[in-house]
DNA sequence: ATTTAGTATACCTTTTTAGTACACTATTAT
DNA sequence: ATAATAGTGTACTAAAAAGGTATACTAAAT
């Protein structure tokens, strides 16, 4: 599962709007993020749609944090963009598994990714967007609790 | 990081010839691994010239088990065919890293995708071909491992 | 009513993934 | 020797995913 940079540029514009006050317009975002602005826009609308965000048209418009820092996660944001992490097709919902033998969604090789992939999603999920931008946490104390 | 299909098959061809003596030729592993003949050729072809396995032509030929199963890794395959493990191009040596301010290979999200996938390598290197298919571990019990 | 700024849909280009084709070489059995 | 088996090497291709654009429109503030 490589987070797609589209995913990447989601977290910074979160990021962004989480550590600023008020609305703030998509080209601005686009600078700070460094995201082509057109494509800055497609990823603000996901965020939008999703309730992370919330938008004002016209003059001084522009989008703001809607939901809370604290409860809204990194591994929130990635798969609103890149969809449930997942380290092998083996271990999506239905198992496409090719696979020696018998896989009654039993093969090891399966029960393994498995288990892996739950524990990248925890590890991501263990990672509120407040922790980042908050200035509560340095980065060292950030990666001691994952 | 999704582990390709690639590899996916890789490591099942792996599996299948560290439970299996002697050679085998490719159309058999192909079988028993569900992989397309041809496909499987250019897998095994990689997991010879890495050491992993041996071949032998001619009648009677075939694949077999070079590498000792107890030290080559699910980790050690999945690189050989994917490359380096990496969620995200963040945690790829030469930081191709989109962010916000500044980033001396210090971001905060380039620090914790780095760890994470530390943590993702970790698992995957903990895993030795044998402790799959020796039949010394129930898949309970390699989980508990993990 | 004009400007700013978000909305909606569709399209396009590049890269990666997954797989094929073909011509060749080496080994073994007869 | 020679036929059959089986691996080697290189190049190509189709489909999907990733990453990004274009166009036309709607809403709000001044």
């Amino acid at each position: 599962m490589r987070i797609t940079q589209e995913a990447d540029y989601a977290l910074r514009m979160v990021y962004y709007l989480a550590s600023t006050k008020g609305f703030v317009d998509a080209k601005s975002i686009a600078e700070a993020t460094g995201t082509p602005e057109r494509f800055t826009l497609k990823i603000l609308r996901k965020l939008l749609v999703a309730g992370f965000l919330s938008s004002q048209k016209g003059v001084g418009g522009g989008y703001s944090m809607a939901a809370d820092p604290n409860t809204l996660t990194m591994k929130d944001v990635i798969e609103l963009i890149d969809g449930p992490v997942s380290i092998s097709r083996c271990s999506e919902s239905e198992h496409i598994c090719s696979r020696v033998g018998e896989c009654k969604g039993e093969c090891t090789f399966h029960c393994i990714f498995e288990k892996i992939n739950g524990l990248l999603s925890d590890k991501l999920g263990s990672v509120s967007i407040a922790m980042v931008c908050g200035g509560e946490y340095t980065t060292e104390e950030i990666l001691e609790k994952i």
